[in-house]
DNA sequence: CGGGGTAGTTGGAAGGTTCCAATCGCTCAT
DNA sequence: ATGAGCGATTGGAACCTTCCAACTACCCCG
């Protein structure tokens, strides 16, 4: 029962225990079925009874593996309202299951934009990299290629040139559902607020919702631009709304901000929004379920993205049961619209059932 | 200039490469006033020459220090609305300037809380914690001061037995700031819409309330509760703006969510939000600035927080360059009320200048 | 001129683990 | 009976660093 001296039990100590050698032990952890069963439970008895955990430290300096996953996080957020939140959550505790875990970094001098990331690596503080925002020609996916180091980035190449390994969410998918469910509730003239061209992200959303209208045999709706700001959201949905004779009834957004620059512009020109004219947003932030009327938006399935993440740079880590891919795999999630009175046709008291293929606040 | 056949440099190759022992490289990193400077040169040059950086495994290893520092996120969002993002991005820069790294980790088993701190600490994982939403008595601080663990929580110790190093808001001076405001915008009648009695946080924002109330001289206003959700936070402010014959001119929130009830309940009233009823909300979520009218809140200084929680920090690391304080220390940092539409007069064009002593979000 | 002190430098050891090659004790086929 | 083959177990070495004690010049003083 006696630790060593100051309280830490070692494989040694285990080995003592037990009566076996150190390797022992070290089997019974890493490939227990070469030992002979009784031996096994006579080193789990002792592992047990000193309460015995490997020191990660003397792991890692042999095998060379620190068993750690780097991910940036931004000074401004990028990932608006609470997605890094779940994102993080849910990444932390996926990369656990995998036995590795999460290190989180602030880039530490802006010019130098890959010191961070080269220092981890050439120090041996983490394996791996979980990037985030990354865009077209990304200088890090080239440097971290050139090294071999596993990486799995949330977030399309939507350059020819990059190619790796991703999980995205589609969403083009997302701004599709919007429409269909608006052509559902009646809609037919149904506009888009985006943000201005050349946003691969942006350009997606903006994709979708012209490719529903094709589907549905609608027109093409009018549409504006405007940059992720509540002041310039607003101005861009006045001139949506007052722009044409025949105003539109519903207006997909590429953002929340953007949809909530829209229930500003509505209620400015005495409309009411869900009523007059309906409104989706993207990314059901918190802000969406507290503006007035509660805003339908596309919710990320960013538990979802996280899984996949790790999933993929699970088969990429070294501990891999089988031979990581050889061509960059990509993933693609589908979000799901979430439908509040902002988008229902009696929006005040909200009797009627949404329909039923998209789900309501409740089970969402 | 040839590195080891892997391309990594050793202090062994920095050595022979310099011609001096390993334990001189070794000195040039940590104690470079022994050497002579003709030779602190020569290891200099070899070191850049063959990009050498420390093994942190191998350092870690000896010195029985990881350098890691952990903090738990929790499965649901505690902090609210983007609280967490910016305090991790503070408190991963601040750490980082000490040499060290921030380690993030979800809960393993939601029965035995404690198991994933006890994990992280035999397996060497880290050497500290950080915690967050600590409560009375909670187990954590009991279990990890027991160890001899360096422990600074964001949050104060409300129990007399509960005595550790803590940074905290001064969650009462916010709301006194919020009463300061509004009384100098000419109200007398300021209710308080918090969260149920019981919370040590909700508590303190109604003490600030009501200590400034007092110290202006007026009367005890009004006041109701409701759990943080936006429909029972409606319900209680319709409650409060139509209880009694003289309704209450302002009301003073102990959250955004309460606080965007209060503008739900105003609208549904027909009166108008800053004209008619002033409103101020606590923790500047995105939501604040996305509400109509635009929503003043008590902001925290999360950065700040960071930094002090990073220094307390500091002085119990073995790195420490003075003895640790005997008695724990306590750090209590001001928010600041960033004033926005929801409590100016004339609300809906603010062509007035905000008073002088109150950020605006401009200058926030 | 010898001995004590000092600044600068050095090699051995240790920290806890995993990899590798070797050994041991058996069984089985020859 | 003996050696090949196999499963189970073992000790030595290596991973890279820092700690420790010792060593080498060298200067200064008696």
């Amino acid at each position: 029962m006696a630790q060593t001296i100051d309280g830490r039990a070692t494989l040694e100590s285990v080995a003592r225990e037990a009566r076996v050698s150190r390797q022992t032990v070290s089997n019974a952890l890493h490939r227990p079925q070469v030992l002979s069963p009784d031996t096994l439970v006579r080193v789990q008895r002792a592992i047990d009874a000193l309460g015995y955990r490997p020191n990660r430290n003397a792991q890692s300096l042999r095998t060379g593996e620190s068993r750690l996953i780097g991910l940036r996080v931004d000074p401004v957020p990028t990932l608006s309202g609470g997605v890094l939140d779940r994102f993080l959550h849910a990444l932390a505790e996926g990369s656990r299951e995998h036995g590795y875990q999460l290190l989180v970094f602030a880039p530490q001098s802006p010019d130098d934009e890959l010191s961070g990331y080269r220092d981890l690596l050439t120090t041996m503080t983490v394996d791996a990299f979980v990037l985030t925002n990354t865009h077209q020609g990304d200088p890090r996916l080239g440097f971290l290629a050139e090294r071999g180091t596993p990486v799995v980035s949330f977030g399309r190449p939507w350059g020819a040139e990059d190619d790796h390994h991703w999980v995205d969410v589609d969403g083009a998918a997302g701004t599709h559902q919007a429409v269909d469910h608006l052509v559902a509730q009646g809609h037919r003239r149904i506009a888009f607020l985006g943000w201005p061209t050349g946003s691969d992200v942006g350009d997606d959303r903006r994709a979708g919702w012209a490719a529903a209208l094709r589907a549905h045999g609608l027109p093409a709706g009018p549409e504006a631009t405007a940059a992720e700001a509540l002041d310039l959201a607003r101005a861009a949905a006045l001139g949506l709304l007052t722009g044409s004779a025949d105003r539109p009834t519903a207006v997909v957004c590429a953002s929340d901000v953007l949809a909530v620059g829209v229930l500003h512009a509505l209620h400015r020109l005495g409309l009411r929004a869900g009523a007059d004219v309906a409104v989706t947003g993207f990314d059901d932030s918190p802000a969406a379920s507290l503006s007035d009327p509660a805003l339908s938006s596309v919710r990320q399935p960013l538990e979802q993205v996280a899984a996949e993440v790790v999933r993929v740079l699970g088969a990429l880590l070294p501990r891999r049961p089988m031979p990581p891919p050889e061509r960059p795999s990509g993933v693609l999630v589908e979000p799901t619209l979430v439908v509040r009175e902002s988008s229902r046709a009696r929006a005040t008291e909200a009797t009627d059932r949404p329909p039923a293929q998209h789900p309501t606040e409740e089970n969402a």
